[in-house]
DNA sequence: CGCCAAATTGATGTACATCAATTGGGGTGG
DNA sequence: CCACCCCAATTGATGTACATCAATTTGGCG
């Protein structure tokens, strides 16, 4: 049904505001839905990956968010239209649907609770232990767990500043919960100790 | 198909990881729901009322949230498996559920910006626009806008304590944006001022 | 009228933001 | 292959918005 579409790392496949013509499921890579106010405040909403739906819901026509390839991206493209028309067809693909919002719902909901109730380094933790979790259930995972965001990406995730970021790895590594390797890659020491202080 | 029922002023209709037996569809009043952390933090994820869903989706057969009626509330219940049963043998139904649910992810992506990005005062305005919108669209509005929701709760909504949401108030009061009539109630003064403030 | 819970306001503390300097790692060209 | 460059990450010093602790004030209700 749909056509084949890549874009290389740091590439946009689209803009808030724009017309929301082509919903994309993705088949390789990682993608990084965020918002941005015009003041230039960015939030990341959502960190999607293979087998994940992009550029729905939309608002008007319009898509809500940015969609920033993290990595090197292939995805197939549907049209807007026909796919919506093809969910009025199908209950099966329907209900698919439903189940995929409503996980994303499940997930933006737990994202509510850590930027409004967590401390920094718990939010960190919890980014570590969310990542780790969504690579492993996509086969993606690797050791040590190549991150793919910059320290101003995962702050923009959570709601906090670079700086404050790094300085939540390095009370991480002092703790001798992860070890950093590299710049974007950090090895997972006590997975029990991390979740914990992830606390949801 | 579902059975009426009614919970009084701050009763709570269900608990985080109570089996979920009941869908709901209210059909009067105002429900909160909310996440508890073990330390005692709360984050109220939503404000559902008439026409919303609530208890769903769950999460391995158990309710995801806490739910508190802030008023006195009725709603439809629903069997949640005969539910699911109903939706996967009706399209129409589908879709609307999963439109329904896109509504909330929606939301629930704003409302992640703004906790993760904006200033207190920035996110009171917000909750104040936010909560206008959503009583006018079901026919609730009162004037002033009756809130129904306390300090703390507004509080445990934005990510705040309940004395930087009274100062808050108190800013865009001196501001001549609102004003406070009685403990629960605000005349918004200036919606398109208040509506930039909140930014998004 | 008087009680009590909620809201407001004030004083102080602190976690995170901001500003600034240094370090480190990956890639390129000599 | 090494030296250099550049950008990202780290670390340090300081500022500030919000949290915390505490004291009044307000308003809804019996």
């Amino acid at each position: 049904m749909g056509g084949r579409r890549r874009w290389s790392k740091r590439e946009f496949m689209y803009r808030t505001d724009e017309p929301a013509r082509t919903v994309y499921k993705i088949t390789k890579g990682i993608v990084a839905e965020s918002r941005t106010l015009d003041d230039g405040r960015r939030q990341i909403i959502g960190i999607r990956t293979v087998g994940d739906l992009c550029g729905y819901p939309e608002h008007r026509g319009r898509y809500l968010f940015c969609a920033e390839a993290l990595t090197e991206v292939e995805a197939c493209a549907f049209d807007g239209e026909k796919f919506v028309a093809f969910i009025g067809r199908d209950i099966d693909l329907a209900c698919a649907l439903a189940e995929d919002v409503s996980d994303r719902l499940r997930r933006a909901t737990r994202n509510l609770t850590v930027i409004g109730q967590l401390k920094s380094t718990e939010r960190v933790a919890h980014f570590l232990v969310e990542i780790h979790e969504l690579y492993v259930s996509r086969h993606i995972c690797t050791h040590p767990l190549t991150l793919h965001l910059t320290r101003q990406e995962i702050a923009d995730y959570l709601g906090l500043t670079l700086e404050t970021v790094s300085r939540s790895f390095s009370r991480l590594r002092d703790m001798r919960l992860i070890a950093l390797v590299g710049g974007d890659a950090v090895a997972i020491l006590d997975e029990d100790r991390l979740s914990h202080i992830a606390k949801v």
